[in-house]
DNA sequence: CTGTTAGCGCTTTCAC
DNA sequence: GTGAAAGCGCTAACAG
């Protein structure tokens, strides 16, 4: 490895002149930089990351949790994530949480030497996350509901239930389906309770099917196997709307001629024509992806003693074809 | 921070045995490694990952570059490289490349720490991967023909095209479209030259329109404006044939019965019920994306003296409903 | 403007 | 089995 000594031993300088031309080439004079410079290309030089972040107690590099990128929820969490925190001049270092060993990857992430965390909507361990915070690494939560006192951004998710059994009791839906969430998908459970209040104050009838996305048959054939159908399947997330569309269309349903779909989220590839998924989301016009980085990098900066900020965004209603009014 | 003497001290050993009981711990006598371990759980100590890395000269960490992960291919390659790198030990850092400025991350991955640099299916800019190479940071290439001696994994992608000619000559088209691939995009340029090669073979009649993704409807319009209208249509990748789709769709053709529509790539989502897209694409049962990340593994042990390999695989069809006999 | 020097937190000989 | 001491490559005073 090529050190910062062997391009001042070729540029004929002390190696305190290397790292000046490195860091604050003002204060070097022209002759001497280029010498240096030229050295530097010549050795095809480049400074040691580690001993940088040694001393400046810096490794400029953001770590992201997400559940796995086949879900194009967690994909564009982590894409919009990763640009802004290139944008704002960090690394993005991925951890991904794989469902079979949930836990793992936040134990893992324990010894990152990022400067902050951001977790997305993933399965949420509370005793790795307590030793998760005890870092003292500044936390940021996506779509996540946490033991208190945390930063995050999300939908309101509460509100965006109750949103959606506005929605389609304003379409004389009455018999209705829940589809999805598990217990410890915090974030869903709150979208189901504000569904579930709303409906309720609305007269509606609700079969609840709380499930995996990957296991959403057999509760979706039960949910249909009854002689009262539901006229409206509401999904806990647009992917599981997804799911659930595939399946319907299997066993010869139309949507919405048969049965109407919303799904919760808003997803891009909701609003693309093969989908047009009518979903309750965060306006377009919120960048919330910013809003997160941003606090994130602002906490980094400040040290730890600043106090958490929560930003629950209000739920908008995206109407597609999926849905119609009987 | 609390670094490793602060550990020593309330401890009372040397800061030597600290970090013995962190990298061996059977050096080290049971009541000692005791007493090191409880100070080190009470001052929730946790080891300079820099001050490591400053010595072994590894930083543990492999580095992707990667395209948008809104688009599903680019999703799939860099979940399934993150995972093989988790596997192994490593830490994935992520670079995405702006489609409006595609070397500025060619540049900017330079400086990175990592051992080793995974490059997904990107735009190449030829200087700025020049310059990466001179780093001797070992590389590999998936789905891109870089300039030579590189480590690549791939589809074989000449031969890919030359199945989809096969195959729609087989289905009776002779009039048959080719759409998208750009001149940077040298993957997509060899799909078609197998294609094309191919096609004249069978006396088929080719329309092609070389088009970015995201500007695919004047091209299809064009394409179908002819009196001849091609009966399929190849798409360069799969996500190319989802866009055709909904463009299609949204002009009133029916797939496959109006048209067909074969994709190259064979992307998870081109299984689905909505989708049910054909597609010539890698053998379920080939694992690329560990094969290319144990190469790299490899290469990074071994130092950089290896000579590089190029695995190429054998295309498949994957027979759906957006395909028919006329 | 440039060189000398002292560490950053850790691993690793080398003594004891 | 444990401690003392020498750096890893770099930045940041401090002199000159």
């Amino acid at each position: 490895m090529v050190s910062s000594i062997d391009v001042a031993k070729l540029a004929g300088v002390s190696q305190a002149t290397v790292s000046r031309v490195l860091n604050d080439p003002d204060k070097v004079n022209k002759p001497t930089l280029d010498k240096v410079n030229a050295a530097i290309r010549q050795l095809n030089y480049r400074p040691n990351a580690a001993a940088r972040s040694l001393i400046s107690r810096k490794s400029g590099v953001i770590a992201i949790v997400s559940g796995p990128l086949d879900n194009p929820d967690n994909a564009e969490f982590t894409n919009e994530t990763i640009k802004r925190i290139q944008e704002r001049g960090f690394i993005a270092e991925i951890h991904l949480q794989d469902s079979s060993n949930p836990e793992s990857v936040l134990l893992s992430v324990q010894n990152t030497q990022a400067e902050g965390i951001i977790l997305g909507s993933i399965v949420i361990d509370e005793i790795a996350i307590a030793k998760l915070k005890k870092t003292g690494i500044p936390l940021m939560f996506f779509d996540m509901e946490p033991a208190a006192n945390e930063h995050t951004v999300s939908l309101d998710n509460r509100l965006a239930g109750a949103a959606a059994a506005e929605y389609i009791s304003s379409l004389n839906h009455s018999n209705v389906g829940w589809l999805g969430g598990e217990p410890s998908e915090s974030h869903l459970q709150l979208r189901y309770q504000g569904f579930q209040e709303c409906a309720k104050a609305n007269n509606m009838n609700i079969l609840r099917a709380m499930a995996a996305i990957d296991d959403l048959d057999a509760p979706l054939s039960a949910m249909l196997a009854r002689k009262e159908r539901p006229t409206a399947i509401i999904a806990a997330t647009d992917m599981i709307a997804y799911r659930a569309m595939d399946f319907l269309v299997d066993y010869g349903y139309r949507i919405p001629d048969d049965i109407s779909l919303l799904g919760i989220g808003n997803a891009p590839l909701s609003a693309m024509s093969y989908m047009n998924l009518s979903s309750i989301g965060i306006s377009g016009d919120r960048d919330i992806y910013s809003d997160g980085v941003d606090r994130l990098v602002k906490a980094i900066e400040e040290g730890s003693a600043n106090k958490s900020v929560e930003m629950k965004y209000a739920p908008v209603l995206f109407e597609r074809n999926s849905t119609r009014k009987i």
